[in-house]
RNA sequence: GCGAGAGUGGCGGAAUUGGCAGACGCACCAGACUUAGGAUCUGGCGGGUAACACCGUGGGGGUUCGAGUCCCCCCUUUCGCACCA
């Protein structure tokens, strides 16, 4: 251990101070208890897959090595820490492993700063943390560590690309991409926060043309979407946030001929919508800048490119501003026509800024009276307002000249259709129904589901990531890496730019390889994966961390998986939680594993924030957990951070609060060396079963508080309120102190009360627990001990306080025997004296008896 | 604009099904122990009153014997989504 984190020891206190008392000082017994269990490495090893007992798989998600753990690190560990010691403490097979998602930008922006190789820098990084994560006391089985960035891993992220491009889930196309100017490299749409980087917050991301591997997500989307549902324990938010990503869309699509000659383009426009019902009244039709027919029509309209230019600018740049939403909309008439399959009505088509390419067909019917972004349009460049539903208010049509504006139904369920031909009178539902049908009866349309969410682009094009194992050759072009050729090994000495195009391209001995297929020339694919890769699949190389043969034993994942409780940040709800279910649905489908999805339960816990705002390092409100170990040790950092608030919330540190839990601890400590007595003849006797009412108080406080603490771990996580429940037990021991010295407690009793105690403390102070454990005079390994049972018996009161209403005011609280009868509590409430004035002159109308709970007495 | 949370003492937060509002902790106040206290122990601590009464869970209505909790309307705030056709 480093000095830096003892500021205090035991010895620091000069022992010619009889009178001192008995000081709690955590670090020399953290320091201690760290050491032993570091010398023990199968300490939290889990079971074999054979084992009798049951299986728990709980899983905190793995950081980023960047150096240091922060403060939701620690929030995070300490929340799956509490539960993994629970769970074992309940006789689980408990599988709680720890790895590091270690490639990535900041390595190397790091070497170009510290002229450290990207490589040694991450090591180092990981060193460091999971020294900080060990004298945190955290109970991870570091004998399955998974580190991304060697080559035992990413060599099945290799493996993976290849089967899936076996598989045509990996692909290569060229593609409209997002550029981040600072990281030099693509970003995946996912990667892409208000049209900025998400790594820099500040950096507008560009549109670039490249080309790129993706995987085929789409193909996964409707089960992606569909299994949601199936995700009850997840929280709700994250299924949501999913599903908007998701974007699923229920509409058709319906082509309109083009009039005239056809150009390469084709002799139709194909539009979706989610509104047929309302094609009646499209009164244009608007293409985006960059559809295919757009072309053909500047090749007819010359005078038309300027214009097409002009738009798609103007939607570039609302793109890369992140302002999609507040484009000025603008268009251009191409003074051409196409044909409404409906009502062979001539249409005109437009170009617009506001249709997006990679959204639908690229082309939409225009309807301004049913769509406010069309009514807007169509305002601006006086085009006709045709109103073809109305809300069912009436069976009547509209009367002519009706002001439009204010009957305009954007949006209308109860509804009716109007000057819509033989459809007219139908039901908005009816009627998407009826002319969907029509459509598809008649050869020119078809029902038609869209998504927002597009392939997974995963070709980086940075240094510091698994190498994409593809080889370009001159003859058989694309030729993917023989799978005995794997890993493709990141070459160590490599100079990093910061400049465009993949720092891997400069090294030759890598570059230039041979073609497994011709024996010719050929070049290696230079850019990298995504690290969003890595993390999707990191989970299940834990079950099988040394394998060499394969990415994982499949017995063993079968075994452990699907993942029992999931605990990270609510920031991956989108981005590695969609990514890591897409993963698990592929490696179903290849049979590798039987689970559809990763995790049953998910748990996101809320923020660590300071002074009402998130910590950073611009606002200097940065709390180090070092610091805080270094002042109060592990335990109270730890337990400070489950007890300031539930984890589901945001927690606003406060340091006075770590010291209060701090405190805490030190009663408990001086509690246990004070009153622990080994070597008593009846230390380990029974407890007798008739106490006296002070050991009675103690013993119904205690199966009480085992009760609440055991109900919380198995339901709604609120720690805080467990934790504040030890507190209360303490309290009471503290209260019968006098009664202890008066021998009034049986010391069976005080043995019973005191190894409970500790039992449950222990997963949120395992430190304290295993110190105090042995003060007991126990050796066993607190964590092996079976999680203490409560007796209702013995937790249930004898005498119960009962509040006495009268006309619902509380008036008095009288005390009864707490098995009751109605009868009885009633007949005393009315004996009260308080109870008696409050009534008096006046007649009772009705008297409410909820047993155990509260008397309400009605008077008139 | 749409969707999901949240709003309770000076502060963090309790109140699992409608049943004593404020558990537990922090801060503060007082006392004890002490050469000393920033250690420890004990007590107090929503407002109000001499004490009662009374008033108090963002605001306004409602249901109920009884509402922080259920229903309706509104305000504030956090997060996510947002020309997605």
């Amino acid at each position: 251990m480093p000095d830096s984190t003892s500021k205090t020891t035991v010895t620091d206190i000069p022992s010619e101070q009889p009178r001192r008392d008995e000081r709690f000082h955590p670090q020399p017994i953290e320091e201690k208890w760290a050491a032993i269990w570091q010398s023990d490495p199968l300490l939290y090893a889990a079971d074999p897959v054979t084992s009798a007992r049951t299986k728990y798989y709980v899983l905190e998600m793995l950081p980023y090595p960047s150096g240091a753990l922060h403060m939701g690190h620690v929030r995070n560990y300490a929340i799956g820490d509490a539960l993994a010691r629970y769970m074992w403490m309940r006789g689980y097979n408990v599988l709680h492993p720890m790895g590091w998602d270690a490639f990535g930008l900041p390595a190397e922006n790091a070497a170009l700063k510290n002229n450290t190789p990207p490589r040694e820098w991450t090591l180092k990084n990981i060193a460091a943390m999971k020294q900080q994560m060990k004298r945190l006391g955290f109970s991870y089985d570091w004998s399955t560590e998974v580190t991304t960035c060697l080559p035992d891993y990413y060599r099945w992220n290799q493996w993976f690309f290849l089967k899936m491009h076996e598989r045509g889930l990996a692909y290569r196309k060229k593609s409209k991409v997002n550029w981040c100017p600072e990281c030099a490299t693509v970003l995946a749409n996912e990667q892409v926060v208000d049209g900025c980087c998400w790594r820099h917050e500040e950096t507008k991301v560009e549109q670039r043309e490249l080309e790129q591997w993706f995987l085929r997500i789409t193909d996964y989307v409707p089960e992606l979407l569909a299994d949601l549902d199936k995700l009850e324990h997840w929280p709700e938010r994250v299924r949501t946030m999913q599903r908007n990503w998701i974007g699923r869309s229920d509409g058709a699509n319906v082509d309109f001929k083009l009039e005239g000659t056809a150009g390469p383009a084709g002799d139709k426009i194909t539009v979706f919508t989610t509104r047929i019902d309302t094609i009646y009244g499209a009164t244009s039709i608007q293409l985006a800048p960059q559809h295919p027919l757009v072309t053909d029509l500047m090749k007819r309209n010359p005078a038309l490119e300027i214009d097409v230019a002009k738009l798609t600018d103007e939607q570039r740049k609302a793109k890369e501003a992140g302002e999609l939403g507040a484009i000025e909309k603008h268009g251009v008439k191409t003074g051409a026509f196409a044909i409404n399959p409906f009502n062979q009505e001539r249409v005109p088509i437009w170009i617009a800024n506001y249709v997006l390419m990679d959204y639908g067909t690229g082309a939409i019917m225009s309807v301004p009276a049913h769509d406010e972004r069309d009514y807007d349009f169509a305002k601006k460049y006086d085009l006709e307002v045709r109103i073809v539903v109305l809300p069912r208010r009436t069976e009547e049509p509209p009367e002519a000249g009706d002001a439009e504006e204010n009957i305009l139904p954007f949006t209308s369920e109860e509804s009716l259709l109007i000057n819509s031909g033989d459809f007219n009178g139908m039901s908005n539902r009816e009627a998407i129904a009826a002319m969907t049908r029509f459509a598809e009866e008649h050869g020119f349309g078809k029902a038609t589901t869209t998504y927002r969410m597009k392939d997974w682009g995963v070709s980086r094009q940075r240094y510091w990531g698994t190498p994409i194992p593809m080889l370009y050759c001159e003859k058989c072009g694309i030729v993917p890496v023989p799978e005995d050729q794997l890993p493709v090994l990141l070459p160590e000495k490599i100079d990093i730019t910061q400049q465009g195009g993949s720092p891997l391209a400069n090294v030759p001995e890598f570059v230039n390889a041979t073609c497994p297929k011709c024996g010719g020339k050929a070049r290696r694919e230079t850019d990298t994966m995504d690290t969003f890769v890595d993390s999707s699949w990191y989970f299940y190389r834990y079950t099988s961390a040394k394998l060499a043969t394969a990415p994982f034993d499949s017995d063993k994942a079968n075994y452990w998986f699907p993942i029992d409780q999931y605990i990270g940040g609510v920031e991956h709800a989108i981005l590695h939680l969609i990514y890591s279910r897409f993963w698990t649905k592929v490696m179903r489908d290849m049979g590798l594993i039987k689970n559809s999805e990763p995790a049953q339960r998910l748990f996101t816990q809320g923020m660590v924030i300071k002074d009402g705002a998130k910590m950073s390092k611009n606002r200097g409100n940065v709390v180090s957990p070092d610091d805080m170990i270094a002042k109060f040790g592990a335990d109270s950092t730890r337990m400070y951070s489950l007890f300031a608030a539930p984890p589901d919330r945001d927690l606003d540190w406060q340091e006075q609060g770590v010291e209060g839990v701090h405190r805490f601890l030190g009663r408990v400590y001086r509690f246990v060396v004070k009153h622990a007595q080994p070597q008593h003849p009846e230390w380990t006797g029974k407890v007798p079963a008739q106490l006296s009412p002070e050991a009675r108080a103690i013993q119904r406080k205690l199966h009480q508080t085992i009760a609440k603490i055991t109900h919380d771990f198995d339901g709604r996580w609120h720690f805080n309120t467990s934790i504040a429940a030890v507190m209360e037990l303490v309290n009471e021991l503290y209260g019968a102190e006098s009664a202890i010295a008066l021998g009034a407690i049986p010391i069976t009793l005080l043995a019973d009360v005191q190894r409970k105690l500790i039992l449950l403390l222990a997963p949120f102070a395992p430190y304290l627990g295993a110190e105090l454990w042995s003060v007991l005079g126990e050796t066993s390994v607190l964590l092996k001990e079976p999680w203490p049972q409560f007796d209702p018996a013995l937790a249930k009161e004898d005498e119960i306080e009962i509040p006495v209403q009268v006309n619902g005011k509380l008036r008095s609280r009288i005390s009864v025997p707490a098995d009751s009868s109605e009868e009885f509590v009633r007949n005393a409430a009315f004996a009260d004296e308080k109870v008696k004035a409050a009534m008096a002159g006046k007649e009772v109308v009705k008297v409410i008896v909820v047993p155990g709970k509260l008397v309400n007495i009605v008077v008139k």
